[in-house]
RNA sequence: GGCUGGAUGGCAGAGUGGUCAUGCAGCGGACUGCAACUCCGUGUACGCCGGUUCGAUUCCGACUCCAGCCUCCA
């Protein structure tokens, strides 16, 4: 039975779909006006590694990952920049999917962009009007009603006398309320704007993804998820808008990953401590990233370190390591590696407890890989095919551990000539000479292992 | 201040009312010409104080400290 922790409800639940076999999933993308950082890569990576576990586990699913292309970080960089929005939501978009690309995240089904979707933002902006939870104010802008939603702040406890002690209302604005949010922007001069029954102008951060969610996923769905800072407010002021307008339960489970930390404190734009995954990629192997955010479990917080990004590196060589040892089977073995794997992820997907089992999977593999037991190359395809599941260990081991060859580096070709030249000196027993060969190659990050079969060499990633 | 989490061995990180997490690093041994990989062995870990219990790291309460949200942020 899949437990999966509700923050809604705050504990885990059995996880039961509207729909028998079929779940329907909407998470928060991100905003496209720069290149997404590893806070980003921990959010993809956590729901990709969800939907590859409810799909192995056999359920159909349909998972829908917006795009917010309009909004004023993307108005305000694109004027910076001298360029278009619409170019630079392209160039970002474009980034984003060359970045997951390279960390194995696989696409969403759909992934619907606010600017494809107008007619559904305005209409629904426009039920919230008939029905009394929206207004347009005097200075052209269209608000959210938030005192007339009965359930508002249930989704963080927010008490609403509280909230609002704490609210005040920034210089331009026109509302009923310190709590209102706003649905429709009235356009300034020289922005761009759609029209709209409240005249020109564009849609508020949160309307979007109500919006996209009801047109992909109809009014209630199985799964809203999304990064840690993102259930207030956007999540209640969600809640607040589908609820409101569809008047039915906006999303039964509410997923959130946990924040990314350097040096105990949160990595974030505001605070500038950021790296982009196309900075970590230079330095360490994607997989060796995913293979990071994957060891910890999805809701704590997870502190991002060269030291934890080596120790990854350690972790990944050693599954790599015994899947090099022997060629993986057609079959598989009968043991409960499989069942222990799923226990630990139908418990709230946890992957650090389901990549303990495959580490003692690994050594049973490499007990049997010496022993030269058949059983070795069935209990790598078991490996492989488990590993899978959290999109690792899919790179052939030879590949993996030997890298690809870099500019200002030692080629393949070059490491084996110098390899068959030490192997001449060791049939002379010149030890001197082969230890000399093997120092120059462990210099260049390149180690070697001599076996029976003859000397097999790899990179120190 | 309001609302959420968290505190586990040198480090990372799961988990449990009473026998092992797991990984990295270290140490000893096997293998090796020597290494590397691998295997075997190796650590009185559970913030602090009370309580419940035959027994608590695990349950309950207080305390201390840390972090997240409450403003754009995944």
């Amino acid at each position: 039975m899949l437990q999966i922790y509700n923050t809604l409800s705050k504990e885990k639940a059995p996880f039961e779909p509207l729909e028998a076999g079929k779940i329907k999933m909407y998470v928060c993308g991100i905003t496209v006006y720069d290149y997404c950082h590893i806070g980003h890569a921990r959010v993809m990576v956590a729901f990709d590694v969800i939907t590859r576990y409810l799909r192995a586990r056999g359920w159909d699913v349909n998972y829908v990952r917006n795009i917010t292309d309009v909004d004023d970080k993307i108005i305000r960089r694109a004027a910076e920049n001298g360029e278009a929005p619409d170019e630079l939501t392209a160039r970002m978009i474009d980034a984003m999917h060359e970045d997951e690309d390279r960390l194995a995240v696989l696409r969403p089904d759909r992934e619907p962009r606010a600017t494809a979707h107008m007619d559904d933002i305005i209409a629904l902006v426009q039920t919230l009007i008939d029905k009394g939870y929206a207004y347009q104010a005097s200075n052209g802008d269209v608000y959210y009603r938030v005192e007339k939603f009965e359930g508002y702040g249930k989704l963080t406890r927010q008490n609403i006398d509280e909230l609002r002690s704490g609210a005040r209302i920034e210089v331009g604005e026109a509302k009923e309320s310190p709590l209102d949010f706003v649905l429709w922007k009235a356009a300034k001069p020289g922005e761009v704007s759609w029209p709209s029954p409240w005249g020109d102008g564009r849609p508020g951060w949160h309307i979007e993804c109500s919006a996209m969610s009801k047109c992909c996923l109809g009014d209630t769905f199985d799964i809203h998820g999304g990064g840690p800072d993102l259930p207030f407010p956007h999540h209640e002021n969600e809640i607040a808008q589908s609820e409101a307008a569809n008047g039915v339960t906006f999303a039964n489970t509410w997923m959130h990953a946990g924040p990314v930390r350097v040096n105990s404190e949160k990595m974030s734009k505001s605070l500038g401590n950021f790296f982009t995954i196309r900075d970590v990629l230079e330095k360490y192997n994607p997989e060796v990233v995913r293979y990071f955010l994957a060891s910890v479990h999805y809701r704590s917080y997870i502190d991002y370190s060269e030291d934890s990004l080596k120790e990854a590196q350690s972790a990944l060589e050693r599954f790599y390591q015994a899947l090099a040892s022997v060629d993986a089977a057609d079959s598989e073995p009968e043991n409960d590696y499989e069942a222990r794997f799923f226990a630990a992820m139908d418990d709230d997907f946890n992957t650090p407890k389901a990549l303990a089992v495959l580490f003692e999977l690994v050594t049973e593999l490499n007990k049997a890989s010496r022993d030269g037991l058949a059983v070795a190359g069935q209990l790598a395809a078991q490996l492989k095919r488990l590993g899978g599941i959290i999109g690792l260990l899919q790179q052939a081991p030879d590949a993996y551990l030997k890298g690809e060859d870099r500019a200002g580096e030692l080629t393949s070709e070059a490491i084996e000539a110098m390899i068959e030249q030490r192997n001449a000196a060791r049939r002379e027993k010149n030890f001197a000479e082969s230890d000399r060969i093997r120092d120059e190659l462990a210099a260049q990050g390149v180690i070697l292992k001599d076996s029976r079969e003859g000397t097999s060499w790899y990179r120190e990633s």
